[in-house]
DNA sequence: TGATTTACCGACCGATCGGGCGGTTAATGG
DNA sequence: CCATTAACCGCCCGATCGGTCGGTAAATCA
């Protein structure tokens, strides 16, 4: 049922889409849905709740695993890339949310306290001498989840393994496009 | 007039935002916006068409101009961002469109034939020997401007010259985050 | 100056929206 | 077997939306 919402969220946009529109994909009335859940907002909250708790499982890994913080920046890029693949259609929905509702908001705030996250392993890469110390390591970790994130618009479950892209993403952001 | 809408649009978000709205933030009533623009999809329309002729003179350079692809590509990534940053509000507008009225496909066609002449371009980059040639030309493509637009969340003109992060992104996007 | 055009407004319309209400059928458990 | 509960539906409501219409004030031009 979420995931009915979810795809119709969007495809036609949250606002553009209607609580008819949703109990019709699933064969139901509007009263029916009703029944099931509370009200539109609910099945937003759920939905990005779903991707921001798989994105921060990966971001608290990343933080807590031992060794070189420019090794678990990569791994914190992977593991993203894979949370995107599996869970796309939520981070989706999380990723166009623009903040009008209260719940809106705490997701957003939410998504600061992951960018505040990268940005810091980013640093700490810096420090340590892995990763060139020229970018403003929040610069750079708003371009490198900018790279990932795009993967909602392009990622298809057949276009590939999500292991393989994550490693292409992963390899692409560390040694870039050039030829060597 | 505009101006105004593109702001309220990216905000609110197309959808939730009304033409009173519009109006109200102008000053003036409905009934005079109306006197002006034809109606709601006339201001979405020359506001993505604003956002997408200036990619396309970029793209068309890069396509026309003389010497290596690699260099040319590097040089459409610069020259977009410059874009980006320019024609903020409009481009972030373009990059929200869903493709839920004819106007709106239009605007995904075109964007889809930028796609098509960035992915040429890495793969014409890729034959001359001056990026490396394991990764799909299509993918390199997308997480390469999956990279520029991500400036549409977060670039402020505050925030540096649009010059300098240009170099940014086409540095970081060639050369990668690994320090040498 | 008189006529025409342009900018502007208030009032209104049909459609659609999120959500609620009262009641009915189907499943479940003692 | 009967009572309780869960799933379901038709119908309705107030609010809001994009857009229209008839008319007025101000600017423009002959």
């Amino acid at each position: 049922m979420l995931a009915a919402a979810v795809r119709l969220f969007n495809t036609r946009g949250y606002d553009a889409t209607s609580m008819f529109d949703v109990a019709e994909s699933l064969g139901i009335t509007k009263s029916t849905l009703y029944h099931h859940v509370s009200g539109k907002e609910q099945l937003l909250t759920m939905a990005v709740d779903r991707a921001l708790d798989g994105l921060f499982e990966a971001a608290e890994a990343a933080v807590r695993d031992e060794g070189a913080a420019t090794v678990r920046l990569k791994d914190l890029i992977r593991r993203s890339v894979l949370v995107l693949a599996d869970r796309l259609e939520f981070v989706t929905l999380l990723l166009r949310v623009r903040g009008n509702t209260a719940a809106e908001q705490h997701a957003l705030a939410r998504r600061r306290e992951f960018d505040r996250i990268v940005t810091d392993l980013v640093k700490q890469a810096q420090a340590e001498g892995g990763v060139r110390a020229d970018v403003d390591p929040a610069t750079a970790a708003r371009l490198l989840f900018g790279m990932v994130n795009s993967l909602i618009e392009w990622y298809r479950p057949d276009r590939g393994a999500p292991e393989s892209i994550a490693g292409t993403v992963a390899d692409l952001a560390f040694d870039g496009l050039r030829h060597r």
